[in-house]
DNA sequence: TGCATATCATTAGCCGTGCTAACGGTATCG
DNA sequence: CGATACCGTTAGCACGGCTAATGATATGCA
C-alpha cells in the first residue's frame, strides 16, 4: 500500500527485507527438515549441481562462509552421499568438491518438496507478485554481494551452468560428473 | 530480464528467495555483531518496540519460533538490560515481556549501523528498486502465514502500534510502558 | 473441596551453522 | 634447502532452532 506512494526509506527496506528474510528461513527450515536437507547444505549443493565441480575454498567463496565452515558442510554432504571430495590434480592442497548423482536427485527431490509445501502460499499470489519476488531476490543477490551468474544459473540452468571465476583452474574436468 | 517476460514458475521463486535469504541473513550476521544484537533478537526486540508490551507465548507466536526458543531470546535481552520480564497481573502462569527504554535506544542504534553497513549497498539501487525489495517483503511475510499487521507495524509505526491478537488479553496495561 | 487436566514458561539436552585460532600439508620463492 | 604463503581441516566457542520433561498456576468436574 504505502510502499509505493513515495521514495522507500532505505532504513524500513532493511527492517523489513532482514524480517522478511528471517521468517522465510524458519518457515523452511521446517520443511527442509523432511528430506533432511537443512538450508545451508542445500545452497551448497546446488552451486555444486548448477556450477559444476569446484574446489573447497571457491565454494566457501561462493556461499559466502568462511573455509572452516564450508569444509564441514561439505563433509555433511558428503557422509550422506551427495558429494565427493577428490585430490586436485594439479594443487596437492586444494580438494575438488562434486555433486554425486544421487546429490542431483536429492537436490531435485528438496526442491519439489519444498515447492509442495509452500504451493499453497504461492497460489494465492498473483503472477506479477511472483515477478516482484523474483527481482527482489535479484536485487538481494546483487545486494549481497555474491558472484551473480552463480545465482542467475539457478534460475537459467541451461544458459550458463558455469561460471566465470570457478571453472578455470579447479575443476579441470569440465562439470560433467556422475 | 527473464523474469517479467513469462508467468514466473513457482519453484524458481521458491529458490531464489530461499537462496537470496540464506545469503542477506549471512550478510546481516556480520554486520549486527557489532551491537551485540543478534538478527533473532533485534527482530524480538523490534516486535516489543513497536508492539508494545506481551507475553512471551504471544511472542513467540508472532515470531514463529517455540516457547523455550523465545524463552531464551528474552533471557538474552532482559541479561542486557534491553527487556524486562514482569509477571502478569492476572495469570499467574503468563508473564509480560516490555522492551525497555535501552532497549529502544538500542534497537535503533542497531538499526542505524545496519542501515549504515547497507547503505553502500542500497545506494545502487533505484527508488523502484527498493519499493520492488519492500513489496517483496511484504509478501514473504504474508506467505510467511505470520500476522500481517505486525509486520506493517515495522514500516507504519504510528498507524497501527498494537496488532489485534495480542493486546487484548496478555497486557493488560494498554501498551503504553516506558 | 479436592483431584485431574490443561496451559504457560522454563530447564535440559540435542543438532546445525556461523566464527576465529591453530595445525598439517603442499607450493613457491629466495 | 629453508622461509613463507596458501589450502584445508580440526578444535573450540557462541548462537538459535527444536523436543521432552519439569514447575507452577488455572480450570473444570465430581
Amino acid at each position: 500500500m504505502a510502499s509505493t506512494l513515495r521514495s522507500p526509506d532505505p532504513a524500513e527496506v532493511a527492517d523489513r527485507l532482514h524480517s522478511a528474510a528471517i521468517h522465510l528461513l524458519r518457515r523452511v527450515r521446517r520443511i527442509d527438515g523432511e528430506t533432511g536437507l537443512t538450508a545451508a547444505r542445500l545452497s551448497a549443493l546446488s552451486v555444486l549441481v548448477f556450477g559444476g565441480p569446484t574446489t573447497l575454498g571457491r565454494l566457501a567463496q561462493a556461499e559466502q562462509v568462511s573455509a572452516p565452515t564450508m569444509s564441514r558442510l561439505v563433509s555433511a554432504l558428503v557422509e550422506e552421499g551427495l558429494a565427493r571430495r577428490e585430490p586436485h590434480a594439479e594443487d596437492g592442497r586444494s580438494v575438488v568438491v562434486t555433486a554425486s548423482s544421487r546429490g542431483r536427485e536429492v537436490l531435485e527431490r528438496g526442491r519439489e518438496r519444498r515447492i509442495a509445501e509452500l504451493a499453497d502460499l504461492l497460489d494465492e499470489l498473483s503472477a506479477a507478485e511472483l515477478d516482484t519476488l523474483v527481482a527482489a531476490a535479484g536485487l538481494v543477490e546483487r545486494v549481497s554481494a555474491l558472484p551473480p551468474s552463480v545465482r542467475s544459473a539457478y534460475a537459467g540452468a541451461t544458459a550458463e551452468r558455469r561460471w566465470s571465476g570457478l571453472s578455470d583452474d579447479s575443476t579441470g574436468s569440465g562439470g560433467t560428473s556422475g
